[in-house]
DNA sequence: CGACAAACTTAGCGAGTGCTAAAAAATTTT
DNA sequence: AAAATTTTTTAGCACTCGCTAAGTTTGTCG
């Protein structure tokens, strides 16, 4: 194979054919698309914390039964008032619904938000475990990473991840 | 192989044996665990925008022979005046040189960190090709991706895309 | 019940990152 | 060299997300 679409070079190929390296920066894309791809971090940065959120308290209801704002800060890592403030944006956006001084419920969309971002997280945390990273290690990269993650990419990820888990 | 470092498990394994599905969000971690996570996702978030700033500038430096204020904003997507801020808080930073009304240079410090980067940069890339994404979605997400990703990911991805562009 | 502790809220500060509008400097064109 | 254009800078606004400090509410316990 060595070329997928030829035509640029009617001749006279570099003859270090073409990977071996490749710097993958030889040329800089032109500046629109260049644009769109930090747009698109900057929009993906933008939900972040959201996801993150919701997902926690998902899981905290899941798992306990209640999530309590606390909790949330404990495990976020943040102070109570960062999370009061949150909690309130939330409920704004529609994800939580809540009653002053109790504990935290998901509308339907929150719900809906912290499935996928579950599941999304999930498959990226086996995937990272199934190319050798240790737990620890990819549990932290996952959280990362996570948001960052097309469906293309992510599809990828969870056949190699499964692939490895079997035989193949 | 199947199990790298035993030792933790004396005996009676759970028999169904261990991947299989295993949720990976079974069980949540330990609260203070959980919030180390977080935390370096938000230093990573700190230095993030930094890094890819230098990175475009030592691009620009390197392709064009000079980095000007203009071509960082049209290729970052953003204003000019987003940019100057930007440019002095390099500065201030140690990253850029630069003098009033002239356009833009590395320290030595800064030359590094855009050596860093654009290698990370490029690894990921070259590993979101191997695994199969397409051109331009891996750029998009290896641009997102990068941040996020520790040396021993990093590791395994140049690994795996090495191995995946000769024959195994 | 009353007191004390824990949980939650609110107010206000600081830093970061986007924007537009307007001024100043540099560059290019005529 | 003057004028016009482009580039850069500055000022000021908005929003997000950390924080601390101070107040409210809730829950627990003697
Ligand atoms: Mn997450
Ligand atoms: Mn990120
Ligand atoms: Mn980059
Ligand atoms: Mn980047």
């Amino acid at each position: 194979m060595a070329s997928a679409k030829m035509g640029s070079m009617s001749r006279s190929e570099p003859l270090r054919s073409r990977n071996a390296e490749q710097k993958a920066t030889d040329v800089l894309p032109p500046p629109e698309q260049h644009a769109r791809q930090y747009a698109a971090v900057r929009s993906a940065h933008e939900t972040e914390l959201i996801e993150d959120y919701v997902e926690l308290i998902g899981d905290l209801l899941e798992h306990s039964g209640e999530a309590r704002a606390t909790d949330v800060a404990a495990r976020m890592g943040v102070s109570q008032a960062t999370v009061a403030r949150m909690v309130r944006r939330l409920n704004e956006l529609g994800y939580v619904s809540n009653e002053p001084y109790r504990s935290l419920f998901l509308t339907e969309e929150g719900r809906r938000m912290a499935a996928w971002s579950r599941e999304r997280h999930a498959i990226v945390l086996q995937f990272l475990r199934a190319l050798g990273v240790d737990d620890a290690t990819a549990r932290i990269d996952a959280e990362g990473v996570e948001h960052h993650v097309s469906e293309k990419t992510l599809e990828l990820m969870q056949r190699f991840a499964n692939e490895r888990d079997r035989g193949t």
